[in-house]
DNA sequence: TAAACTTGTTTATTATATAAACATAATTTT
DNA sequence: AAAATTATGTTTATATAATAAACAAGTTTA
């Protein structure tokens, strides 16, 4: 009846995370920061599960003398985003808007 | 950028109840059992919840000398509903399909 | 009447999301 | 040049939440 919804995914802010990434393709930790309006902790935090799940890829380098943390969502990412969205699908049947 | 996802409908178990409740408008406890696959337990605790938070009305009866837990979807509960649908929108955003 | 079944609740466990505190280094100020 | 402030993240602690295990109360069956 209900398909399982990715436990990964199914968190308001790695969801905003991933549909960030859906769209940029790259974004740096501020611009994440900027946009989720969520602290830096919890954006390190789920960052890196979203990295361990390989959902993202995240590279870390300096620029103009800062730490600069910038992510990609990888193939298995954007994988992942469509069959939850398509899950997700199930749930809001009854509320399908025209 | 992103809305707020109501926290009492954004779960697996609550949001399949309201899904459920929302095109049968009257259910039994057994019913979401079984079209959930949740265990007992889980259900009747996510069903107080709704139901304290006037998503769900509750009504307790017997048939058949046995205990019969009847549920109905509220307006507030349809309307709550409707507005995490909604703001769920902004997250699938990049992924919306044809 | 004892055993098994039905329907549900309460309690306990595990995981999770989140924020607070911390760390490191680079600037700016005085 | 020392002190304070800013920038960028990470680690740790806390509060919630989801879930399942254990329990309860009554009913049917053997």
């Amino acid at each position: 009846m209900f398909k399982e919804l990715d436990p990964l995914l199914h968190s308001q802010l790695r969801l905003s995370i991933m549909s960030l990434l859906i769209s940029v393709k790259s974004a740096t930790f501020n611009f994440l920061l900027e946009k989720t309006g969520a602290t830096r902790g919890n954006i390190s935090v789920q960052l890196k599960k979203l990295e361990e799940a390989g959902y993202l890829e995240i590279d870390k380098s300096f620029q103009d003398n800062y730490p600069l943390t910038t992510c990609r969502i990888t193939p298995k990412g954007i994988d992942a985003f469509e069959r939850y969205v398509d899950a997700l699908r199930d749930y809001l049947g009854g509320a399908e808007k025209a």
